[in-house]
DNA sequence: CAAAATACGTAACATACGATACAGCGCTCC
DNA sequence: GGAGCGCTGTATCGTATGTTACGTATTTTG
């Protein structure tokens, strides 16, 4: 079984003439950055003419060069997005059923924030500390347990946060209620839903700042949002994991809090009194 | 310090017009592959024309598109010579606001599952695997859109799943339909609520099982408890975090599924039919 | 509310890239 | 030693790609 490109080359470099093999070599010694370049620089760099490499990458099986260079593309793709399973592990000891699925998650948090930079998340809390408005929490068949627990948060250290449940007849009446002074909040991962991407625009039209949690595949919504927060949601699992979202929120909260306490909220003074 | 284009992005992606913004935060989802493809492959992803992504690239500070992929070929290469530096953690020890919450969960995580053993989660998802009885699901005043995460998942692939919303009165009132047959899965941290105290002993006195999910200084529901998993929760926080349970939740929620394939269940293959 | 500035997309353009035809050279095998 | 075959490079071509100019829409400012 051939799965990678290096394999296939390793595979038929015997039969091939000299020129095509200088060209897989030189592919091979620092593969595959040479094969993301023009074939012009590929065929310096291997010291052979333009049309060599062609015929290097046809005979690999390939019908044009931009479709050897997708396939480079693709392979290295995959490899970015499990970086775990190259570089460290000895599937851990346990070997139970849970290590790999914590390994993922664990993984999967480390790219999303690796993704996400502090500014970024400092950028939304700040948003979302801004007294001026209101905010509106929503999410998608499995992720609205996500916006749940954000405004459960949220609403606890300022007012006007509003969880938007139900139907969603219930919550398009609530768009009269939105101008532009109000943030919107929406959780929306694969399958992305049609009527959380209409409400969505129609919240967008109103002017209303829009902050999304989706996967790396980015929601529709993406088109209509401020701010995009793209978590890792992969898993060996037959669902997708909502983990990373689910500890970006709980940043987001801890972010806005402490902005809030920062700026002297004196209902959160209020509140440490009530009890 | 900027080294990558990806803090570079994150460095200015406050400044920038919402189209290129699209196109930045496209590119930050799927990093870097989408900036070696064709202007036009990118431009029609992040959903915006040719020229924004142009007008995106000249931004960053590059004087045209092959400059800017090259960049990202190099990034890219620099980072294949040297895997270990990706899973040797974080490039930012860089003292923000979200490292060390990060960091926290991620060993609030691992303590957590160091404490659960694989059995102990085999037991309870085939447990909620059987077939007999119901399940129930609750949670407290923050964690029950954990209970109401679960219970999303759960009841696609089996039936009889309840989620207890709502008012106490509401749920005491189905206590009735509660027998030694079933399961209730409850979810309460600190401060543990009177109610779910309450509550989880009547239910305990009718025989459900209660499987518990608590933090590590244990609601005193775990009295009643049939099993107990015990997170951690601390954080540089403000608040408690749910994060480990979360993933405890989700590690349960594939184990079931598991399960209910490896026994043929018909209602996931009639599923399947019926997208 | 008006006017200016900024941002975005459409469409035309130029270039650089990959593809191909062809000729020269070397190698092998009679 | 000569004839045939195969491999390689040069030169040319067509095209897909990046680039730019301009008009429109949108937002911001006075």
């Amino acid at each position: 079984m051939i799965s990678s490109i290096a394999e296939l080359i390793a595979d038929r470099i015997g039969t091939m003439p000299a020129g095509e093999r200088r060209a897989a070599q030189t592919l091979i010694a620092s593969y595959p950055m040479i094969g993301l370049k023009t074939v012009a620089e590929f065929s310096t760099a291997a010291g052979v003419s333009s049309p060599t490499i062609l015929r290097f990458v046809a005979r690999l099986g390939f019908q044009n060069y931009p479709e050897f260079q997708s396939s480079l593309q693709d392979e290295l793709a995959a490899q970015l997005q499990s970086p775990a399973i190259r570089t460290l592990n000895p599937p851990s000891p346990g070997g139970g059923t849970a290590s790999p699925m914590l390994e993922a998650t664990l993984d999967n948090m480390r790219e999303t924030f690796r993704h996400l930079s502090d500014k970024q998340l400092a950028d939304i809390a700040a948003r979302l500390a801004e007294r001026r408005g209101k905010t509106f929490l929503i999410g998608g068949r499995f992720t609205d347990p996500l916006a749940r627990y954000m405004a459960a948060h949220l609403a606890v250290i300022q007012p006007d946060v509003f969880h938007l449940a139900g139907q969603e007849s219930m919550w398009r009446d609530r768009l009269i209620d939105m101008s532009k002074r109000d943030v919107l909040v929406i959780f929306d991962i694969r399958r992305y839903q049609d009527s959380l991407v209409r409400f969505a625009e129609k919240a967008h039209q109103r002017g209303v700042q829009i902050v999304l949690f989706t996967d790396q595949w980015l929601s529709p919504i993406a088109r209509f949002a401020r701010h995009v927060i793209a978590g890792r949601t992969a898993v060996p699992s037959a669902w997708d994991s909502s983990a990373a979202l689910f500890v970006v929120a709980e940043t987001l909260i801890g972010a806005v809090t402490r902005q809030l306490e920062a700026d002297g909220a004196r209902r959160i003074r209020e509140m440490e009194g009530l009890r």
